[in-house]
DNA sequence: TTATTATAGCGAAACGTTTCAATAAAACAA
DNA sequence: TTGTTTTATTGAAACGTTTCGCTATAATAA
């Protein structure tokens, strides 16, 4: 059999133990500070601990999750890493993670059911502890999440809440924040106001109609339909900036007066700007315009948008505690139920918009 | 029919190895493929993967690489994922892991040094195969290098070339990609340029101005210093469009005519666009301005900017395939040297430059 | 004095794989 | 016939940890 490599290369934890002069069991509980730990002198410690540096020993984490069934790793799927809503949830979870100890293995789907898949596949193949799905854009029909749960290790699924109330979610309240949007305009003294809405079939373009809505309700503003247009429903997310200077046009052709244009998101928003601007309309001076997200180009963009800002950091530090949770829930045999989370946006007022005249 | 053992919640390879008659040497020879499966009838492998696959075996990567010391995995460290300039790249790192059935572990260092080491740490503890550090900023020194080169696992840097040449790196070529920048706006028939140069201590910036110079030199352009700036050098990248928009005030301040602005990078550029909307002077009408990167943003502004882009996504996959053929190298027991590659740049040309009335 | 308890440490058995060396039958060669 | 090679399968030894149960001494209580 093969012996012992006289030449290795990795240090193990019975080098420190013959280095030491202990055995790999003292050596093992001083260096993870187990509860035996409390019966090791100081002095042993040390010379462990020394033996250990000197050695440049590293512990090896395969043998330690195969024994003790943990590593520490979680799984962040996300459906698309280009769109610029995501880069600030990844940087809330990593940070939230990195707190913990744990490390994010990163998916991307790429917006494709196949990918999805296999990555999901890969990652149940790692054992990973907890896995929070990112869902920025459609797709997540039922199967993935049977697929999910068949491998019952804590979720979380960020953007979407699922109709089977299993899985845990953190959501933003979109009603809310277009409520407060559209509140933001009339009280600038808009009346006429234009709509691009998001595709029927997502639930926050659903969502943020009903704040639109009930805001109509609440003051007796009046929708007008022809000052309302919806994106397309198949909408690639990288083109949404098109479809959004599409929708703008189509609106402008109609020839009804508005002064205020409230946008499905701010991607959409970009594209209406672009609209407006090539039809030679000012924004502000003729037209406000506010979007949703607060995605990073906003506030570089000239006029700044006014926009409702969804709190991406804090939804990445939500999900990884609800997760991070779960995972210890599980260690002390405890069960945890899924748990909801619906987190305020806020109303970021910029150079977009302005009060009419 | 699926059974279940009671006892314990995963099933292995033994419980693979009964269900199915055979031994489990058997068994992990089949499901892997080995050089040794060239000697199992077709049968026997039928009857243990239908056994697998009805006991929805999953086999433990940590056994596995514990024994194999391989674990497809390599680590990506990202100085700030929240810098636009980092998700096209990760973006093509990610696909390329993909493809080649790798799974990357996310650090992201938030530019602090602390950080970087500590995750490094982790890093290495998780015995990653190999290392991708995308050095979109400044730091990485040499001690940095050191701890990397003593843990000997195949590394590249994207984005900065290190004088060690021990390491390999994926950069661009900043220098010809300034060139046709400026050489665009010459063509255009701008005379008089202005110029907000990158910060004195970053390679880009010195290899972008080399390109200028050169381009000076070639045609006899004259480089105004009234008309130059220079970026801070402790610059945040957060707020590099801050700076890029102080710079230009203070460049407006000087009264010196020019007709065409060349920027570090876009975010630099957007910060000289709103100054310039805020001192009157239209885009492209008045003054032509010219960035680089083509991060995501500069296409959705209004006016589309136009820039030298940087091969990001090709920067991640190459970045890629010199790791994973050092690693397949490691693993039959070559040594590959450092591989240094310089990716050209494109042009771009958009809607902020236009040639001179 | 002896009995008990705290303190220190160790050996060995897992954890779930892969792989080497061995075995045994079948096929082939002489 | 006998000897060799090919085919088919296996037991057991690692890989590097952690942890359980055991011993042995020292300190304390009776």
């Amino acid at each position: 059999m093969a012996q012992r490599n006289p030449n290795k290369t990795t240090v193990t934890i019975r080098d420190v133990a013959k280095t030491s002069g202990f055995s790999a069991s003292t050596v093992s509980i001083v260096l993870n500070n187990a509860p035996l730990a409390r019966y090791i002198p100081p002095q042993t410690k040390a010379r462990i601990q020394k033996a250990a540096k000197n050695l440049g020993y590293r512990p090896n984490v395969f043998a330690k999750s195969l024994r003790s069934k943990r590593n520490h790793t979680v799984g962040v799927m996300v459906f698309d890493i280009t769109d610029p809503y995501c880069t600030p949830i990844l940087r809330g979870i990593e940070n939230c993670l990195y707190q913990a100890s744990y490390l994010p293995i990163l998916a991307d789907a790429h917006n494709e059911r196949g990918r999805f898949e296999r990555y999901l596949e890969m990652l149940l193949e790692r054992r990973i502890e907890g896995l929070i799905v990112l869902a920025n854009w459609l797709y997540l029909d039922i199967n993935l999440l049977a697929d999910i749960e068949r491998g019952k290790i804590p979720t979380v699924i960020i953007g979407r809440e699922l109709e089977s109330d299993a899985t845990s979610s953190v959501i933003v309240d979109d009603e809310a924040g277009a409520y407060a949007a559209v509140s933001h305009l009339y009280g600038l003294g808009h009346r006429k106001i234009a709509f691009v809405r998001g595709p029927k079939a997502l639930s926050s373009s659903k969502a943020r109609w009903r704040g639109v809505q009930r805001f109509a309700k609440d003051t007796g503003l009046e929708l007008d339909p022809r000052l309302i247009v919806d994106l397309p429903d198949q909408r690639n997310p990288n083109v949404g900036v098109d479809d959004g200077f599409r929708m703008t046009e189509e609106l402008l052709k109609r020839e009804r007066q508005f002064t205020a244009l409230m946008a499905y998101d701010d991607m959409t928003a970009f594209g209406s700007l672009r609209a407006l601007a090539r039809a030679g309309i000012k924004v502000p001076g003729n037209c406000s315009v506010v979007g949703f997200d607060d995605i990073n180009p906003s506030q570089l963009f000239v006029p700044a948008l006014t926009t409702v800002r969804q709190p991406m950091e804090a939804m990445g530090t939500a999900a990884v505690t609800i997760v991070n949770d779960a995972i210890t829930a599980a260690a002390e045999n405890r069960t945890l139920g899924a748990i909801h989370r619906k987190l305020a946006a806020e109303l970021v007022i910029r150079d977009s918009t302005r009060a009419i005249p």
